[in-house]
DNA sequence: CACCGCGCTGCAATCGATTGCAGACACGGG
DNA sequence: CCCGTGTCTGCAATCGATTGCAGCGCGGTG
């Protein structure tokens, strides 16, 4: 009645080199492609015929404590819930699994102290890379993982020390190609709904507003809202629409916060798209079900995951850290966006 | 100019126990909560002091490697994109993390040969268990995992061997909700939307609908739309309004489904809520937002994620499996319901 | 013919923690 | 005074793969 132990058959290096009739050293070297050419392909030939008969699986745990690599790298995210980070956790796990890594995730839920267990906990299972998506990391963890030798790639997020490479997305001009578009449908009376000064997307965002706009010869008109949620979309709206009531078009900062243009639009008596045409920023799930469908830049996260995970293998397999990557937004022009009435 | 490499110096159990001055067998011992009992106090408090001292952390893979256990758990979803899954997930990797476990994800992108990939990858990295949100596994590959000795707890999905634990939402009970909600605000010419009877979900809610309408003494029609999407959720209700023009409320089996239905009731010229009541399912991120806010049922995805990791991590502690575990749906109440006109 | 070199394979140590077994020591009873 | 018993600690094997080093045999060269 003793408990069967199905994985106790499970075949090692020793009975692929037994059943071959080569030393394990020898099975060793010709499993691994690094160190084949040191073995006679006849020698070769056999050990992996054997290892495919017997279907061997090396042990990852054994190799590891040997190599100190795990070939495992793990992902900190703040909010999974949030639509933004899947798709980014979705792009490392393709990149990496093509790669032979697998991932490990971690959520911290915007708390610091949560942060830091979960980083050290990912540490502690000797990852052998970090992608860390969280906005804030207090306390110089950063540099405190550079001592740990935890190669560190950030998504989605710049460091100060710019030595450490990041992916991200290009707020700039993805802003710009929202103020282009409405431009070009004639607008002139243009105004930004801002996210908080807080947080960098917010600032980067609204900077870019006024360049793009100074650089057609415009001035915009710019109210922050609170929080990148609708509600204070809605507030801040409203404030921009009543100090300007010539707005015919509003570039925000966020799809949220576009709806809620939307309603401060509706609020107004007037209508989104023919009356005043509304911008968004991230082309959230659905957005291109809202009535009318939302005009938004759309941020490749995915691709920003999978870049993120390429340059953390490269430079786990000893390639430079690079600078900065800074990808391409692209515009999903939609129902909400319109010539001026 | 050799490359520096930091993680040397990591404390190692042999350091602890040459710092405490004992064998690093008796320092394991200590170190270990269950093993702590054979080592004497003092010997215990000179270890555990030395231990936080030097910052010492176990090496997983030395641990693993004799012990056969990496802690490590894999899931393995469809696709991290839908809405559905990013919560499952985060539950499973907060219930994990309390228990000291931490979670591989893999994305299948509903391709079967590309899970057996994934799932065969995470077995091959020795992981102590899974949990699997895929709709289908093709080919046995759950005996075959059984054979591997490798645990399953299966999410969101049941299988045909009852054997295997199961955690799921509550189907029945959740359009039961809905129904009951729609009957008790007057409606009593009620249709379906039903999801592809392909999928076990578009089975059982439809079968769910009838069995509750039937409790209510009334009949209800049923129309199949052949995806849980939105465009088809269009021409399912379109030609349920037209064979029933009738009626006054719309139980779809999906919230997509009941944006398609909002479609639908408003190209007839009608009102959602105040002319045709509809409900969704699911509860999916800014369904709150449409016009208006639908009614929906929500189900616990969150939770059963954090049950599927509880369950699974029971079992291997040596728990025996339980049965199915249902949790039940909650009812969200939005405008998209009302009293018939 | 002897020696050298080279290509290939085997030996054994190693990574770091766990654990069965046995030794050391103290104490109490006969 | 000796021995049994029980408590604690140390020894060494072990998990499975990697890798520096040594050895073997063969062929070529002086």
């Amino acid at each position: 009645m003793a408990t069967n132990r199905p994985g106790n058959d499970r075949v090692n290096l020793a009975d692929v080199a037994k059943s071959a009739g080569v030393h394990v050293s020898t099975a060793s070297r010709a499993l691994n492609p690094a160190t084949r050419s040191v073995v006679s392909d006849a020698t070769v030939a056999k050990v992996m015929e054997a290892a495919g008969r017997l279907g061997y699986r090396p042990n990852p745990l054994a190799r590891g404590l040997r190599t100190d690599r795990t070939f495992t790298v793990g992902i900190v995210v703040p909010d999974l819930e949030n639509p933004l980070f899947p798709p980014l956790v979705r792009g490392a796990e393709g990149a990496l699994g093509a790669e032979g890594y697998s991932l490990l995730v971690g959520n911290t839920d915007n708390d610091r102290e949560h942060t830091a267990a979960v980083v050290s906990a990912l540490v502690d299972q000797r990852v052998d890379g970090l992608i860390l998506a969280t906005a804030e990391l207090g306390d110089g963890m950063l540099p405190a993982l550079r001592n740990e030798g935890v190669t560190v790639v950030l998504v989605n997020r710049e460091a100060d020390d710019p030595s450490i490479p990041a992916v991200v997305g290009d707020d700039d001009a993805g802003v710009g190609l929202a103020v282009d578009h409405l431009v070009e449908l004639g607008h002139r009376a243009i105004g930004h709904v801002a996210g908080p000064h807080r947080l960098s997307t917010g600032v980067a965002r609204a900077a870019a507003f006024r360049d793009h706009m100074k650089r057609h010869g415009l001035d915009g008109a710019v109210v922050e809202a609170g929080w990148f949620q609708m509600e204070p979309g809605l507030a801040a709206a409203t404030e921009l629409l009543d100090r300007h009531p010539g707005l015919t078009a509003i570039v925000a900062a966020n799809d949220l916060l576009a709806l809620g243009a939307y309603r401060a639009v509706i609020e107004t008596g007037r209508k989104v798209g023919a009356g005043v045409s509304v911008t968004g920023y991230n082309d959230m799930p659905f957005v291109d079900l809202m009535m009318p469908p939302l005009t938004t830049v759309r941020v490749p996260y995915r691709e920003m995951g999978a870049q993120a995970a390429r340059t953390l293998v490269a430079i786990l397999g000893g390639a430079e850290p690079p600078d900065t990557v800074r990808m391409a937004p692209e515009l999903c022009v939609r129902g909400s966006t319109a010539p001026p009435p």
